[in-house]
DNA sequence: GGCCGACTACGGGTTTTCACGTAGGGAGAC
DNA sequence: GTCTCCCTACGTGAAAACCCGTAGTCGGCC
């Protein structure tokens, strides 16, 4: 991480705020970070746990010949950055401007050792994440482009707050990066969708579902 | 499932037994099952956890027109069948004749509350197995075919209690559908792997790695 | 005005699709 | 026991489809 992207990390607790799973309500240092800011890299020392309190974060592996995967986004409310071994295994970093709560891992298993329901509200977003990749992995291993891209948009739709109109927050490459496709396919099946009147695209980062029908039947 | 699929259902305890992650030592029904016998499937109720006595297992699912996808196999030792909600993702098949062994979910979630030292095995368990599913994403993600198919022998080497030679339990075809490729695409790879004189063949289930860093270099 | 992100066009490559050929194992008749 | 038949699994070939990669252009934002 660049020292200039990271910029500032006061020490404050945790509002009583957004619970979205097993990691909401725990104390911790927040810190902003800038957008493409990296919050941890792959093979770091997996010390704390993260959460979102606004932003968005993408968790990234690098082949060695620079192809890049994005394993998943995590949006206000998650949390990400748990590891079964001593270190990540992929990197995590701000696709927005965003506000990040670590906890120290080891504050975690404590609390878990002492509180049954903690430990199996933790347990289960373990298992609800692992559903979501299993998930992804299906549109990964027999999705064709254009199934992918309206499954992505349906994911985000699911997802986003506002009912049928989408803020991506993610560049085309990101998407592109998830989906397992390239930037031109993502933005020539995007294009395909709109000629079908399945989805408007008003301004490149706004897309706003027209026909939700026609969406799924393409996924 | 068919009922001549299930073989017998005996009800009794598991030896001190093989600990391959935080369900060993579990008690629980065990249940042997043919081959392609359905253990579970997609939607049904996730009243059980299970794990591995003996064979090889596959998770599948299957889009509407037919498509199949393998999310992962399990080996004798290792558990499968947990879920965030209460019905199954996926659906459970026998790779060979296997030993099953199911335990109440309410069971396990009993002793979580009771024993830490489990609770946490499980958490780690579950967590292991993301860490599983997000690298299986980056090989859908962003590698060609004779890339995938040089991962998946290294997996299934590493996976392999004989180092070297590799005996494959499951179909070109399950692998294909792993792998998200053609039944086709891995044959025609496994050939050239073969050319290049990474493995070799003897017979179409058994694979001797002959060349390890020409197999790491493909991958 | 310059720069970055996104869209479009076109040629080339990888994988799929479809077709067929081969090998091995089990069931049944003799 | 062994012979044949049949069925499934696996391998190979050629054409087509799909997606990729390069390059060029446009539009919005700093």
């Amino acid at each position: 991480m660049t020292a200039s992207a990271r910029l500032t990390a006061p020490f404050s607790p945790v509002p009583a705020a957004v619970a979205a799973n097993g990691l909401a309500g725990l104390p911790g240092a927040v810190t902003k970070y800038a957008r493409n800011a990296e919050i941890f890299g792959e093979g770091d020392e997996a010390d704390f746990v993260y959460r979102v309190r606004s932003g968005t974060v993408r968790l990234t592996r690098i082949l060695p010949d620079g192809r890049r995967m994005i394993g998943s986004f995590h949006f206000a409310g998650e949390s990400f950055g748990i590891e079964p071994g001593a270190t990540h295994s992929s990197s995590a970093e701000a696709v927005t401007d965003c506000e990040i709560v670590a906890t120290p891992r080891n504050a975690v298993f404590r609390r878990a050792e002492n509180d049954h329901a903690f430990s199996h509200e933790l347990w289960q977003s373990a298992v609800a994440e692992l559903a979501g990749a299993r998930q992804h992995m299906l549109v990964l291993g027999c999705q064709s482009a254009l199934e992918r891209v309206a499954s992505f948009l349906l994911e985000m739709a699911e997802r986003s707050p506002v009912a049928g109109v989408l803020s991506l927050p993610m560049s085309r490459q990101d998407i592109a990066d998830y989906l397992g496709l390239t930037i031109e396919t993502v933005s020539r099946t995007i294009t395909q969708l709109t000629e079908r009147g399945a989805i408007e695209v008003p301004s490149s980062r706004t897309i706003v579902l027209r026909n939700r029908t026609s969406l799924r039947s393409a996924a």
